[in-house]
DNA sequence: TGATACTAGTTACACATGAAACTAAATACA
DNA sequence: TGTATTTAGTTTCATGTGTAACTAGTATCA
């Protein structure tokens, strides 16, 4: 008999969505960032000059949405792309100007958004809850 | 500094599109259902005779998206709908004869699946995982 | 009863997403 | 060197999704 609201799958989807909504939020509106592109802006501002193919690695992303976060982006002017010196086919991608500016207004709030959630439980139980993420996301690959 | 692989709203997102992906598995292609068909079929076969609304709180999905399910399982023969003897505009669900095998089938791969998932966790650690998914969807609301 | 406000479900639009096909550059190696 | 294979990134197509507007039936209450 499977009772929906207990089912472990339905649960984390529905914590996963009201935790996004929750932090896109912060940003989605104001800097008309999808979470893909967010998720992009994120990578590139902790770790400028990546490639696509390496953001792609660090934010379990598609090359196809990858691809499509930076033209967002770029169109927008906060991500720049320069010729990768090594390979005439990838582009060294890093924050402008503008883009640093976004990635110094969204990150924090961002961070505020987790840290407010997080205050709801224990140092025991953060930590229980990272080591259950871990070994759920091992035990589903 | 955010980084993002520790950060909660990303692995969350991470994992529960991990687990679904691996669940849609077990009926995506074999039954042509997405998961929020599935959903509605599992909700409909769970409580007979819901209308489209009752599903919708359910299932937390918005009356959009139980719309076009329902549509998507009225289209392939899956559920039937009956005028509601109470309110001429809403339609009382249920499965078919086919509907209900594939349910049957559907149901016992979903929890088996959900089964070897938790077999990686104690007893203990099912229940604490219990605990803090409730306390971080309140939190999150 | 009849005007008004509400509710069930659908449709339309704009945008997001995944898979496969594609272009151009790089590599392998005979 | 020249042919075949691989790789970076983009485009295309079919499908999914959220918001707002819509249709039709229901409730309220003067």
């Amino acid at each position: 008999m499977l009772e929906l609201d207990q089912f472990l799958p339905y649960r984390l989807s529905l914590l996963s969505n009201q935790v996004s909504r929750g932090i896109a939020e912060t940003y989605a509106d104001r800097y008309g960032l999808s979470v893909t592109a967010w998720r992009v802006l994120a990578v590139v501002g902790r770790y400028d000059g990546l490639t696509a193919t390496e953001v792609a690695e660090r934010t379990a992303m598609d090359k196809v949405a990858v691809s499509r976060a930076i033209k967002t982006l770029s169109d927008k002017r906060y991500v720049r792309r320069r010729q990768a010196h090594h390979d005439g086919r990838a582009q060294a991608l890093s924050l402008s100007q503008r883009g640093q500016t976004v990635y110094n207004a969204v990150v924090p709030a961002a961070l505020a958004y987790e840290r407010q959630l997080l205050d709801h439980l224990s140092a025991a139980e953060r930590k229980q809850l990272d080591t259950l993420i871990d070994r759920l996301l091992k035990a589903s690959t």
